[in-house]
DNA sequence: ATCCGCTTTCCTGATT
DNA sequence: GAATCAGGAAAGCGGA
C-alpha cells in the first residue's frame, strides 16, 4: 500500500550530530586534512574535544544508552585527558555506564594504532569538496566503532556493574535492536527534566503511569524511530501487544493509563 | 537466504 | 462526534 520510508541510517542515529559534523570540522576541512591527524584519529590521545564527544555518542549508541543517563560535561575534555582517566574517574563521572565508557577507551587505546583506514589517497584531499572528507572522517569513525562492536559482542565486561545511579537493564544487554518502545516511555518517565508534561506517574510505587500529550509522545517515538508518520493510535497499539509479554498490565476503565508489568524492567526506584 | 522479534500499518467494532 | 481501547491480520525491518 504505502511506499515504506527510506533507508538505513549509517553510523549516527542522530541529526544533529550530523550537522555538529558538518559544522564543527569546517575549519579543518577549508584548510585541507592534515595528514598527521588521519593518524591521530584512530588514536584516543590525540582527540579532540569533539572527538570525544562523538566517541561517547557512539558508545551510547551502541550499548543503547540514553544519553540523559550520564552528566555530559564530565567529558568535556580532550582525548589527551580522557586517556588519563582511571577506572574510578569513571565511575565517578559516568556511574554504571562508567564501565562501559572505560572498557571501550581501553581497547581503543590499545587498538588504536592498528586500525587504519586502507590507505587513504590523501594527495588530492585539499582539492575535494568539504562534504566528501566529512564522509571519509565519518567512515573512519565507523571502522574503528565497529571493531569496538565486534569486541564488545565477544568480551564480558558486563560483570563488574556496581550501580550508583540507578541502572537500566538495557545497559547490561546490549540491545541489538535498539530501544524498545516500553523502554523509550520508561526512559521518558526516567527523566522529569526531559519530560515536559508528557507522561506522568499516577501510582510511582505500583509502576502506573499516564499520556499527558499522547499525540507528542508519539511524535517524539516517531523522531527516534525515523518515523514522521508516527500516532498514538499506532503507539498505542504497539503497547497493547505488551499485554500479552507482560511488560505491560491493562488498567480498565482508565484513558491513556498504563501500568508496568513483571516483565519491565529498570523503573522502579530500587531495582531488587 | 531465511527466520524471528518487534513493531508499524490498517481495520472493524466497542467504549468513553 | 472525537478520542481511545481492543485485537486480528499482514507487512516491514533489522539482526542473527
Amino acid at each position: 500500500t504505502s511506499e515504506r520510508r527510506s533507508c538505513s541510517m549509517s553510523i549516527t542515529s542522530s541529526s544533529t550530530l550530523d550537522s555538529q559534523l558538518t559544522t564543527v570540522w569546517r575549519p579543518l576541512v577549508m584548510s585541507g586534512y592534515p595528514s598527521r591527524t588521519w593518524q591521530h584519529e584512530s588514536q584516543p590521545q590525540f582527540w579532540s574535544k569533539f572527538q570525544v564527544w562523538e566517541w561517547l555518542q557512539q558508545v551510547m549508541d551502541i550499548h543503547q544508552i540514553d544519553a540523559s543517563s550520564i552528566p555530559l560535561q564530565n567529558f568535556d575534555m580532550d582525548g589527551h585527558q580522557l586517556c588519563s582517566l582511571s577506572y574510578q574517574d569513571f565511575l565517578r563521572a559516568a556511574g554504571s555506564v562508567g564501565p562501559i565508557l572505560f572498557h571501550s577507551i581501553t581497547e581503543l587505546k590499545w587498538s588504536g594504532t592498528s586500525v587504519r583506514p586502507t590507505a587513504p589517497d590523501l594527495s588530492g584531499i585539499s582539492t575535494q569538496p568539504a562534504p566528501l572528507v566529512v564522509l571519509r572522517v565519518k567512515r573512519h569513525f565507523a571502522i574503528i566503532l565497529s571493531k569496538y562492536k565486534t569486541m564488545c559482542k565477544k568480551s564480558t565486561f558486563t560483570s563488574h556493574h556496581t550501580s550508583p545511579t540507578p541502572p537500566s537493564p538495557s545497559l547490561t544487554q546490549a540491545n541489538p535492536r535498539g530501544t524498545h518502545l516500553w523502554e523509550f516511555i520508561r526512559d521518558i518517565l526516567l527523566n522529569p527534566e526531559r519530560n515536559p508534561g508528557l507522561i506522568k506517574w499516577e501510582d510511582r510505587t505500583e509502576g502506573v503511569f499516564r499520556f499527558l500529550k499522547s499525540e507528542a509522545v508519539a511524535q517524539l517515538w516517531g523522531k527516534k524511530k525515523n518515523n514522521s508518520s508516527m500516532t498514538y493510535e499506532k503507539l498505542s497499539r504497539a503497547m497493547r501487544y505488551y499485554y500479552k509479554r507482560e511488560i505491560l498490565e491493562r488498567v480498565d476503565g482508565r484513558r491513556l493509563v498504563y501500568k508496568f508489568g513483571r516483565n519491565a524492567r529498570g523503573w522502579r526506584e530500587t531495582e531488587k
